[in-house]
DNA sequence: TATAATTCCTATCGATTCAGTAGGAAAAGC
DNA sequence: GCTTTTCCTACTGAATCGATAGGAATTATA
């Protein structure tokens, strides 16, 4: 239960094109230096991004990449998956694919329900959100759940 | 995101244990044979879980594992941490220990929604949820949400 | 007291992923 | 043509994942 570096690297880059006006391009080695984010790492990054078509690109000089629609408009969840794959997998199987038998038959619900909450965060809160730190109720709710800051060790 | 091998066998095996009588052992073949998990494997896993003081062992003849507290005292959260660790991490950190600037100041508290979203499934469903088959409301309304069997693809 | 059953401990293995680096080809603007 | 920039391929070192091997320590039982 990770979430990687290219994960957090890319929701940073892409906050740092947020920010800038729509349809305004930056290049690689400018996000990557002011978000100090390693830039031949965060190049291969934006290869990703722009796979899943939620940055666009353009060559050469004057060049470099901008969000492919509004920041409202794309959640955290799509970066998550355009760069890690799925939000949850099992053994390497999608939750609604694992199949268990005898005492843990219903052990699949879990894995269901699982990212179904995960969904419920990941998939509710968009760029724009995190770069106006105005968050979904849901969202809110979550944050003030008793112990959300505290870590639980046993 | 990813659940290991090594979780999801560690909730099966104990699956199994919380199906016999209470105080009741059982040895790693038996278990192994039963659940289909590599039994060389599934002996390093209880390793941790009586770590974790999940299970309780005893060596010799007729020893084996048994589950150290009711099945309904043990939640899939601390079987996960057992074998895992920690729910969430980002980029090996802990939610809270994470520091952003500039555009992506409020990451974290993503990460803590987060956190506390899959708290919200993997805390409140106990072993003896798994084998019954009979979830708390809060999961039930996960399972019940709109495409929550669905994949999402994009 | 021997023997069989069982956990426990250490070590190893191949494959994959993760994080990151290197070098250069292709395209675009000046 | 020169510079800037993306794009593509390849590589690397470290860690993790899933699994196996061999044997020491412990316990019950015949």
């Amino acid at each position: 239960m990770y979430i990687t570096a290219r994960a957090d690297y890319a929701i940073r880059a892409m906050a740092e094109l947020a920010v800038l006006g729509a349809e305004q391009r930056r290049a690689v080695l400018a996000v990557g230096t002011e978000a100090n984010i390693p830039v031949k790492f965060l190049e291969a990054i934006f290869g990703d991004l722009v796979k899943a078509q939620l940055v666009t690109s353009k060559r050469g000089a004057g060049g470099g990449y901008a969000l492919a629609r509004p920041a409202a408009h794309i959640s955290i969840a799509d970066i998550v998956r355009a760069v890690d794959g799925p939000l949850a997998a099992v053994g390497g199987r999608a939750p609604e694919e694992t199949v268990y038998t005898g005492a843990s038959a219903a052990l699949t619900n879990v894995w269901i329900a699982l990212r179904s909450a995960m969904r419920d965060v990941l998939e509710a809160t968009s760029l724009d959100d995190v770069v106006t730190g105005n968050f979904s109720p849901d969202v809110q709710r979550w944050l003030a759940a008793d112990g959300a800051w505290q870590r639980r060790s046993s």
